[in-house]
DNA sequence: CGGGATGTTGAGGCAAGTCAATCTAAGTGG
DNA sequence: CCACTTAGATTGACTTGCCTCAACATCCCG
């Protein structure tokens, strides 16, 4: 893998994600051993976290940045499963075999790198974490199922209503105001991502901003100017939750 | 809750799931409390285990015969996640809160139900099987992926064909061919699960008996004569593995 | 043996895909 | 600093797979 590991030793008591990550499941009593598991990692935009099929040896929890999770068909096709960021967990803890998907930096990426035996066994003998991580998944299971919802009963307005919306809640920053979205990824990744075309992601984008839903600076940020029409659009009966994410 | 209560004090050790579930993780020292636990109960065909936005009270462990998960949207429109058969887990352990999908018996359906507070509470105290069952969520999160490539990126020749190799390799009954797929399910169900229309559903599968892919003998049963070629559009590598599922 | 539910087939329309031509923005090197 | 390159985004014209609506067939169960 090549990735800049930082010599700066990780201090878990002050770290940026401590109380929005599975971290905060940890207490303070245990929080000395866990660290020592810990390696932090760097990754630059663009770079492969891992591959799928690769044997995983190492989980990331993602304290900077985001990061996409895709799988390629055979045909060449690409569905986005979803996207990670600070707080995020990046790989599988289960399983030695094969990565579900590949995990790509769309941005540079801070990580915090645990050995995946070391973290699973650590796990195993907290059980409180484990629980919660559990936690963590189930939430997951509900995230995906939304997108199966999305992605079999949708239009593509409705899709891209209900993308936007999550966007502009999860990873907003501190005191920002709500109804304004960063795109991070490219048009072909969101296409991925909602199943569809980049085209099609292109024109509702038009069309949201003809209907005064949207307005846009610059394409990488999108300010909402209707939200109750994009709810409503989108299918959402109030706004999505911030929640914690795992990708594997 | 609608649903018989047997008289029939349930008996672990004997149980017809013992190994294909959750509990082939509880050690025979343990079971006799888990047992304690569990109250055997039975849904007739149709009726619902639980609603959408419904607090869940109860978990139910599959032990006989095949539900859908659903949720419906205000628009009338319904998903339908999953399809749980026997060994299979129905019910949120982690949330008070109210359950995502709306659970219904396609078949007659014989389960073993945990009050979740009780549950919830042996996990926290039972580590290896807390962690066994996070291992499960995480094959739930795989098999969720890989439904939103299908719903995603696949067209419906390539949906159902998916499908039909799915079925006939989970829940296949002992010592059974592999290539015969029981289709306990309405093409309603299915369409609603493949994100497509019951005719769509209709057509592809009288343009794959056109084809020779598969021969019908009745509507719920269906042999696959050509495996490869199924497999081929169903962009499989290999034969999908049996697992076990959750619902929530 | 009827009647309601479920499944099949056909005809026509439309949302989104495909293909292709621009437009834009971000580098890169002279 | 500007010309050149390249990747990404937008827009337009055309095509298509699936949906919709409607008619008909079949199954199931009292």
């Amino acid at each position: 893998m090549f990735c800049k590991t930082s010599k700066t030793k990780p201090d878990c008591r002050h770290c940026i994600v401590r109380h929005i990550s599975l971290c905060s499941h940890i207490d303070s009593s245990e929080l000395a051993e866990f660290q020592t598991m810990s390696k932090r990692h760097q990754f630059e935009r663009g770079q492969i976290v891992f591959e799928q099929d690769d044997r995983i040896e190492t989980v990331f929890l993602i304290t900077r940045g985001m990061a996409k999770l895709y799988r390629d068909s055979a045909e060449g096709k690409r569905q986005i499963t979803g996207f990670l960021g600070p707080g995020d967990l990046l790989g599988s803890v289960k399983r030695s075999a094969g990565a579900y998907c590949t995990a790509a930096a769309i941005t540079n990426l801070d990580v915090c790198g645990f050995d995946r035996e070391l973290f699973s066994e650590f796990l195993r003998t907290h059980t409180s974490l484990c629980f919660a991580l559990l936690a963590v998944a189930m939430d997951e299971i509900e995230a995906q199922y939304d997108h199966s919802i999305l992605l079999g009963k949708k239009q593509s307005p409705e899709r891209l209503a209900a993308f936007l919306l999550l966007l502009s809640q999860r990873w907003k920053t501190e005191g920002e105001d709500t109804n304004l979205a960063h795109i991070l990824m490219s048009r072909g990744d969101i296409a991925d991502h909602l199943g569809v075309t980049s085209e099609t992601i292109s024109r509702t984008f038009t069309h949201f901003k003809e209907n005064g839903l949207i307005q846009m600076f610059d394409k990488k940020s999108v300010v909402l100017k209707n939200v109750p029409k994009l709810q409503h659009l989108a299918g959402f009966e109030e706004m999505p939750a911030h929640r914690m994410a795992i990708g594997l």
